[in-house]
RNA sequence: GGGGCUUUAGCCAAGUGGUAAGGCAAGGGACUGCAACUCCCUGAGCACCGGUUCAAAUCCGGUAGGCCCCUCCA
């Protein structure tokens, strides 16, 4: 398996720290807010890594966090807390704001089929840990209080920068304007461990803590979580682009500090769908979800399938017009391979070649596009069976999870519409068309699309 | 100002040294009571300029355009 690895910029082969067994961490959701379609197709790249690494036979062990506490818009004390404005215009805790979009973030998650990691944790389950790692980092000496909180002194490290090529000299900070400068700093890339003094006496969410009542920093939690779920060595760590720096660079930074040793070895980094403006953004009017496709008609697997049509680290521009045309290739594809007859027996040597074709375009750095292609291939190949090519494709859809297969067509009522079927033939034969459509209308109603082909007519379930 | 990515047919998109996958759309044809579906056929010399090489979309240099990051962010 070779996938691109942020650390050390290229390419390269992926060696876990046990043979076999896999500690995954995905940064997951701040859940103040809907996840748009752009956090989602983040988080089906990281299912495809997931689900590839399954395929070869690895034993995964995935955690995502839920950010539901202490994200600051910045690491100076001056931001506000987005969980705590959210709560407070629509008057509800903050834990019940959090709740609430926890679910229908997962809403969405399933509905592009992707599959819920083993431990899925909010932050503010971990508070103890926090504190402890930021005790032992004070201990250590690469931490300070200042102003009452307490800070990440990254001038004791000599590869702060290892995740990406910034230049210390060269880093302004405050390149966007909405931030602020934190008098309370050493260093300017310094970054808070632990807030006691907030201006925002009404911050719902305070622990007990050395230093007095606060809460954690944005950075922490993720350290946290994976060091309390996945030990001290992760093999891979995941999010999206915009993560780099600062957030994954500090958790780094962080991190390393407290175990005294390297923590991560591979760093999975998820480019970003753009709309036609540019980046997609939380707070650019309203947000456009996976539900809100599919109430607008879409099937949320077209909009996955539009996903894997694309490479992960290639930034894709979300239209509608695009989102068509996956939708049309889609439901194309789903045909052609509903009229493949469940003929003959296992090909071993097809199926193994075809196998392992998808096997090294997924090994590819996760080339999802090539193995897309090859089931177009795999369908066009008259020499192949159609029993092997649905096991095939049955076998490609654990990674790719684009519903390729329904095996609904020995349901209970398969012999109720054989005779169906039969009896419009019957009429089709005495010209009585009305009734021939009338049948075939009554199906469809009922979710059943009849298909005329030259060797007779079958029906594929359409659903709702 | 610094760092990184990107530019392939109308559109989406593979391809990282040997003379351009695939899909959508479009046109033509087959099938068909109609429709849908399906099947067959049809298209680009790879932003531009220069270099390396027997050979470049693929490597190097430059130019132009687009995008992202540089403490909200997937």
């Amino acid at each position: 398996m070779r996938f691109y690895n942020t650390l050390t910029k290229k390419v390269e082969e992926f060696k876990p720290h046990r043979d076999g067994e896999i500690i995954f961490y995905t940064c997951g959701p701040t859940v103040y807010h809907d996840q748009h379609i752009g956090n989602m197709r983040n988080y089906i790249g990281h299912d495809i890594l997931d689900k590839t690494l399954r395929y070869l036979g690895y034993k995964v062990k995935r955690i995502m966090n839920i950010t539901d506490v202490g994200h600051l818009t910045g690491d100076s004390d001056y931001g506000e807390d987005k969980m705590v404005l959210t709560a407070k215009k629509e008057n509800k805790s903050v834990l019940d704001i959090a709740a609430y979009f926890t679910d229908r973030f997962f809403v969405d998650f399933d509905l592009v089929n992707n599959k819920v990691p083993e431990i899925v944790s909010p932050a503010t389950k971990h508070i103890d840990k926090y504190i402890e790692i930021t005790k032992t980092l004070i201990d250590k000496g690469y931490a300070y209080l200042s102003g009452g909180n307490v800070y990440f002194d990254t001038s004791k490290l000599t590869d702060y920068y290892q995740l990406t090529n910034h230049k210390e000299d060269e880093l302004i900070v405050g390149a966007r304007e909405d931030v602020e400068n934190d008098p309370n700093k050493r260093n300017k890339t310094d970054f808070v461990l632990w807030f006691t003094k907030s201006k925002f006496e009404d911050q719902e969410l305070k622990w007990d803590s050395p230093w007095g009542m606060g809460y954690p920093g944005w950075h922490m939690e993720c350290t946290g979580i994976s060091i309390n779920h996945g030990g001290e060595y992760l093999d891979i760590h995941g999010g999206g682009v915009d993560n780099i720096f600062p957030h994954h660079t500090n958790e780094i930074a962080q991190s390393e500090a407290y175990l005294g040793h390297k923590w991560c070895n591979y760093w999975f980094h998820n480019e970003h769908l753009l709309d036609e403006s540019g980046k997609m953004s939380k707070s650019k009017g309203a947000t456009l979800t996976v539900s809100l496709l599919k109430e607008k008609g879409y099937n949320p697997l077209s909009f996955r399938f539009m996903c894997l049509n694309s490479h992960y680290r290639k930034q894709l521009v979300f239209s509608f017009s695009s989102l068509n045309s996956a939708d049309q290739a889609y439901k194309k594809l789903l045909n052609k391979i509903s009229l493949i007859k469940d003929e003959g027996i296992l090909d071993e040597d097809a199926f193994a070649f075809y196998n392992n074709k998808f096997i090294s375009h997924l090994e590819d750095d996760l080339n999802t596009a090539n193995a897309i292609t090859l089931i177009y291939d795999l369908l066009k190949n008259d020499l192949v069976n159609g029993h092997t090519k649905l096991d095939l494709i049955r076998s490609f859809d654990k990674v790719l999870s684009l519903d390729l297969i329904i095996d609904e067509k020995q349901s209970s009522n398969h012999e109720e519409i054989m005779a169906l079927i039969k009896a419009r033939d019957n009429a089709k034969k005495r010209k009585d068309y009305d009734m021939a459509d009338s049948i075939r209308n009554d199906l469809l109603a009922k979710g059943i699309m009849l298909i005329d082909t030259r060797e007779g007519t079958t029906y594929k379930i359409v659903g709702e």
